[in-house]
DNA sequence: CGGCAAAATGTTAGCGCTACCATTATTAAT
DNA sequence: ATTAATAATGGTAGCGCTAACATTTTGCCG
């Protein structure tokens, strides 16, 4: 029973404090906290006592408490347009793989491919303090763009290369897209068609197309695109080469815009019987492995997916702790990875 | 200039609180914090006069403070094995669906397949006060299982059936392992070896090995298991069929712990011209897109993923929520997937 | 138009931790 | 032994928000 002037608690039966476990260490609540977060500066004797007091009261740490005293949460924002492409999830397990080691947390959130979502995640995300911003891509809205340009936190733009806010680590994709161009060109190709899958939203593959017509268009060349509407990932592709097939009967080649693509139009083309790369060629873009295990292996262009996670964390930890950085822009490039299906 | 009484602020240059808002609406903080948390305890005027005051100043909601005051994440710890799995990324789709919709943020977390590693990332994870704790399987680490015992918010271990903490959404592998197992013998197979990838990490798949050599033995049958080391996901399946080939020249078919050594056998079959099923049958487990576009498409079992997801979420934010749930236990099953490659 | 319940808003006191400065214990130097 | 320096520990006051209760305002009825 409380009077209605006695102090009323407001935790029922909740875990232990520092409080509790100071009072059992005989020591004060900053010792404790200090042996939990700058362990070397508490004498040997003292910390043994209060990592013993910790263990007999079974204390918890309460981060959220933590991060608001200090106003630093280890929280890295993270935001990717898809977490069923697998593209995203090498980045993610890049990034996690350093951030983790470094005690950082991630939080993660998919836009699917939509700027406004996209605008609505960095706001929310703002709101947990987050000690850096991972952001897919260069092109935001003008809201999320001021946003960003606003928080004075690091953030990094991977992906892709161009005009960041701050931090930027990625690959070139108009030169992937000139890249394949010109290797299907020296193939003695005249007639390629591209095949994407919904280019409006993933605009990278619309770069890697621009590209791509540069090079045909300097070559007296037509560059048809072909744009896909999503369906599965495989099934898009299996429907693009019969598609093509249809529709453009003198093209030799397609340049798929994806590896997930370009692997529906391969295991579609043994089924059906089409020859590859003799009746069409195939390419496509991003090396996944599975190319490398079918019948032709498929010709495309590696990226550097995990590569680009694990460095975008190392930037982002760089910046945190006020390391100098050698440049706020990383090319990771790509590489050709040459098969025999085109 | 300080004088040593004088207060000495401890933020610098800070975002704006509730109480700058509260002052620039005139109204007290605790009504900025309704129309936030509850608008609609709050007059429609004043509603809209607290939030032109939040665009005016530029406010950005300080969710860690929230929390802490609350003591209410709104965070939901996820702790899976691994990230490079399509199979848990889709279990993490399906839960992130739910949970975003209801303002849930998922923490994310891989152990590598270690328990030890698990019950480290729970301690982590409790610090930061999470709604729910979702963690994969049910064995844990005797320390892990005291931790997950005493903890009093909702717990949901999933992927596997059986004797849970709390909440327990999965299927049966000994019984996914009879299922398959049975298909092949129904088939005529007699000799079949059951190929896994470090079954002492992944005990699914030895689960699934379990009900497999129960069937096969029930019909005085042997039933080898091999055990290879895990490289590449495909490449591990290709290696395993020469394996097989080689050293067990009476066998007819390949149980695979899962559909990606299945595939991986399959394109390696192909390229080596290897007949399947004719020469040896090969099956897989979890049904995966990959498997219906090979030829021959991959005889497997498909587990529902993404609906392990969607339904861990809803039950533990029934649970969250204080909803009073059917049962703690959701078998969702699984179903053989019936193709030509065994 | 008074009276009263319900709705809207306000006041106060924390949530559990850490920054900042102050104090005390220990060691080194003379 | 004494002092000066350093190392170790402590006291106090928030971080920004919300729970719990208190107070005021509003709507509605006779």
């Amino acid at each position: 029973m409380f009077s209605s002037k006695t102090k009323r608690p407001r935790r029922s039966v909740m875990q232990p404090t520092i409080a509790e476990v100071a009072m059992e260490a005989r020591v004060s609540a900053i010792t404790v906290s200090r042996v939990l977060n700058s362990p070397d500066v508490v004498r040997p004797a003292t910390r043994a006592r209060v990592e013993a007091a910790i263990d007999k009261v079974g204390y918890v740490r309460n981060m959220l408490a933590g991060s608001l005293a200090s106003a630093s949460s280890r929280f890295i924002a993270v935001i990717v347009p898809s977490l069923s492409n697998i593209v995203f999830i090498e980045v993610i397990n890049g990034l996690q793989s350093e951030f983790e080691r470094q005690g950082y947390q991630i939080l993660l959130a998919n836009t699917d491919y939509d700027l406004e979502r996209e605008c609505q995640l960095v706001r929310t995300f703002l709101g947990w303090s987050p000690s850096a911003l991972i952001v897919t891509g260069l092109r935001h809205n003008s809201a999320c763009q001021r946003i960003l340009q606003e928080w004075d936190s690091p953030i990094a733009e991977i992906m892709e290369l161009g005009e960041a806010v701050d931090l930027n680590i990625g690959l070139d994709h108009r030169e992937a897209g000139r890249c394949m161009a010109r290797y299907l060109l020296e193939k003695g190709h005249r007639n390629v068609v591209y095949v994407a899958a919904q280019v409006g939203r993933d605009y990278r593959a619309g770069l890697r197309y621009e590209g791509h017509w540069e090079v045909l268009e300097g070559s007296d060349l037509t560059a048809p695109l072909l744009d896909m509407d999503q369906l599965g990932q495989f099934e898009t592709g299996a429907r693009a080469l019969d598609s093509v097939l249809a529709d453009y009967p003198d093209a030799s080649a397609i340049h798929f815009a994806n590896d997930d693509l370009a692997t529906g139009a391969l295991l579609h083309a043994q089924r059906q019987g089409i020859r590859v790369p003799e009746t069409i060629a195939i390419a496509g873009f991003n090396g996944l492995p599975i190319g490398q295990h079918v019948t032709p292996r498929l010709t495309t262009i590696t990226s550097p997916r995990y590569r680009i996670g694990r460095l975008a964390a190392e930037h982002v930890i760089s910046r945190i702790e006020g390391r100098p950085l050698h440049s706020n822009r990383m090319d990771v490039g790509f590489e050709l990875t040459i098969g025999e299906s085109a």
